[in-house]
DNA sequence: CGCAATATTGAAATAAGTCAAACCGTGTGG
DNA sequence: CCACACGGTTTGACTTATTTCAATATTGCG
């Protein structure tokens, strides 16, 4: 393999184009997500945007080839990461093959919890949530003003606050029943929690 | 890292399923293709169905350790497919998010031929094609009968043939321009076919 | 203060879904 | 050799989730 970028502070996603202008957002990335291998030859098919002030590392092939050779859990851990990224992306292809607006949105907002707590940025069922509704409806294949309707279906039955980025998961428990969240493809997990060997 | 499955033989999909029984194809799978890396303690978040008579190969870690060591160019050959294979797959929820029904079908009939191309298993735009609009309908995330009527209207354009799973593309050049297909994100190809240096 | 980007609302249009029936090829068994 | 069952395809009529268009708040911010 080659060098790895990661995001070290921040969020950003993945975006894909339409050569008509039709935009798809294909993942969100938070501080420890790998948002770019390096394959010599290949073309990326994505970029990447930032929605916060952010900070990347990049770690050259040989850096990573000698961590990997002092540190053997470092290239079992890589290998786990790119599962659970493969998993989060075939994930995502299940939401917007199968699921309804409503299940789209609530189970993002369920993924983004999980995840933000892994790393200690949630509290309470509550984060910062820096995506606006344009930028949300690019990730659910969505209009701006479907989701807009969305979520205020989803306050008006008291399932979620969401104002000035901040978002709060007021019943997590039957929003993950609505839109049938298993936090299972994230990785086996402890109350939301990697647990490392 | 660790052991491999490759399919060596036939076609199959990965399936995703919601616990209410939504079923969601998340990819197409032929000769050549990993269908499966084993990952130590993570569970699996899909499963494979096999649409022919196929067969597959195991590569254990340790056999995979040897032949990297005893020819690079392996170790990197894996490294690209991993690329091409994540692309794929974002070119999916792109497929989803933001292509109709006609595009979205016309885009995967495109898709297979230049990949059943480079491992030579289409000729003169067409090729075997063993799924049943039923689960042409699990992978486009549409309704069977939708399906239906979309590839007719294909028909109808002239622009492809389906029967008896025999599949057709009978003028690539507009099909690829009217589903915006772009071959570039499953390797730089060269006519259909893969250049390895 | 006032712009520019977001968020919200309403009404009308449409792609795709649903339900239900008919059709077709094909293999099987009486 | 026909009848029938089976999986897949096709067709029609009707419903609905989501989009589209367009206008009106609202918010952050230089």
């Amino acid at each position: 393999m080659s060098g790895l970028h990661i995001l070290t502070k921040g969020w950003a996603y993945r975006l894909l184009m339409l050569p008509d202008g039709r935009r798809q957002i294909a993942g969100f990335l938070i501080p420890g997500d790998i948002c770019m291998t390096e394959v010599p030859d290949v073309r990326l098919d994505f970029s990447l945007s930032s929605l916060t002030d952010s900070t990347y590392l990049h770690l050259s092939n040989q850096t990573l080839d000698r961590l990997r050779a002092a540190y053997p859990a470092v290239g079992e851990g890589l290998a786990i990461h790119n599962h659970v990224a493969s998993a989060i992306l075939r994930n995502w292809v299940l939401n917007l093959g199968q699921r309804n607006a409503f299940e789209r949105i609530g189970h993002l907002f369920c993924e983004m919890l999980i995840r933000l707590r892994c790393i200690g940025m949630a509290e309470n069922d509550g984060y910062h949530f820096p995506v606006t509704q344009i930028e949300l409806a690019e990730a659910t294949g969505l209009t701006p003003v479907h989701v807009n309707r969305t979520i205020q279906d989803m306050r008006a039955r008291g399932l979620v606050s969401l104002q000035n980025r901040e978002l709060k998961i007021l019943d997590f428990a039957r929003l993950a029943n609505l839109v049938m969240f298993d936090p299972a493809y994230l990785h086996p997990v402890t109350g939301g929690c990697a647990q490392d060997g």
